[in-house]
DNA sequence: AAATTTCATTTTCTCGACAATCTCTATTTT
DNA sequence: AAAATAGAGATTGTCGAGAAAATGAAATTT
């Protein structure tokens, strides 16, 4: 290998960051692409706000190359606009836009539902059990302290849609549903900050839907599983007042 | 406005040159990615082959700074592969990945194609009547001469599919299947500097194919044209090696 | 007064330079 | 002889500087 002690250890570290998601030796681009992402998706960046290079270098403390990369790879996912000569800006929010990504994230995802019901083992129905013991609490939580979302059940949640599709048996099935994910979740945090938090949820039992949906992956219901989830995520659409007629389903 | 004559006339050149798809001003950047992203899928630079700066600094002609930035995209969408401090490289080819590939984009091709039959109207049908047209007309010149695949036909072929799923109605959804059809490109291209190109098409009569799948589009059998693009983009990857017993129906 | 032009300021995009890190070969050690 | 080390050379990732272009406000023209 040609590899010396000191070298060794450091791949051992490395690999132990790796799974922390914390890399030691983060370079400043992928340092910049992850905190501004971070703060785009989350609504920390307004939707249309100019992102100005001499701004984002006080605010990160990071050079003006790191940056510019990191700007042209969240322009290829979507997240930010180039404006050919005029710089980046964060990309701004859009009713149409939303449902746009909405049928596209609802439609891989049932697909790869359905794949992954046909698939799945029985390792990833532990997976399944696990998530949706972990989703109860989380939903009963929320249910009964009645105030906004917690990050707990925030990951529970992605935890929980995650693991039903992940024996789809395509790593880039996966991969383009995260990317639609990651776009659908910016439109609804920023509905969240717009509305009262304690209304977020509407009339939904959420443990509700969570539970059935469950149920129906377990018991290997594809068509019921595609249909409970595509409901499920078309409440949050119509919520921030999209347009469900674009999406429903087709053959009636 | 507060725009000069010289400006408005500006506006004028580039709006024109967007529709020939040759920006005027384009950013070395812009060219950077545009170049290196045609020479990979193309397959002008090989699968494994290290990007240094200095040698795509003295090809391309571009300082050092837009080659990061277009690497950097090149990385979000998986042609390239960046290495931790350790430069780019073009993402290796590995059958695996194809037939993971594969699934993605037939299984997102069938989504937009059944939407799209669901969808479509009368100008819709015109555009597919029109690509059917030219498909079966370079199908047979590719027939006739039997030589190797023409950048017609590539074109025509491209039309043909695209055209078929057009009236998806989202945009996300079509851009998705764009990026994992680059991809699989890629792979295509390999096969047919590999083989000899007469044999490239092996006994398949794809002008039979494409026709089929036109007919049963503008009937709009979804279930048949989606069976019918399935097996048309399996017989590519079967011809490649990959392993087609990960694709199939799932239902049969 | 409205529209156009001018011009100073700001901002983007690109380049060359440099420190930190990796790679590869030759040498030393076991 | 095989493995570890050391060091020269090459490569990456980052920064600051500067040319080119956009922006916005004041001056000019219609």
């Amino acid at each position: 290998m040609g590899m010396n002690l000191a070298a060794l250890v450091e791949v051992i570290v490395t690999a132990r960051a790796n799974n922390l998601n914390v890399s030691t030796h983060e370079s400043m681009a992928q340092r910049a692409y992850r905190l501004i992402r971070a703060d785009i998706i989350s609504g920390a960046r307004d939707p249309g706000e100019r992102l100005r290079i001499e701004m984002l270098k006080t605010v990160y403390d990071i050079g003006p190359t790191p940056l510019r990369e990191a700007l042209q790879k969240l322009s290829t996912e979507g997240l930010v606009l180039a404006l050919e000569k005029r710089g980046f800006m964060v990309s701004p929010l859009d009713l149409d836009e939303f449902s746009d990504l909405n049928i596209a994230r609802i439609e891989i995802e049932k697909v790869a539902l359905a794949r992954s019901l046909a698939l799945g083992d029985n390792q990833w129905e532990s997976r399944v059990v696990a998530a949706t013991y972990l989703m109860k609490k989380e939903d009963e939580a929320l249910l009964a302290s009645g105030a906004g979302v917690y990050d707990a059940w925030e990951s529970a949640n992605a935890e929980f849609h995650a693991a039903m599709i992940a024996a789809c048996g395509s790593k880039w099935l996966l991969q383009m549903r995260d990317q639609l994910q990651d776009m659908c979740e910016r439109y609804r945090r920023s509905s969240i900050s717009q509305s009262n938090k304690k209304t977020v949820n509407g009339n939904r039992d959420v443990g509700e839907e969570h539970a059935a949906i469950s149920d129906a992956v377990l018991s290997r219901n594809s068509e019921l599983a595609c249909q409970l989830t595509e409901s499920h995520y078309m409440k949050t659409l119509s919520r921030l007042g999209g347009n469900p007629n674009l999406v429903g389903d087709l053959q009636p």
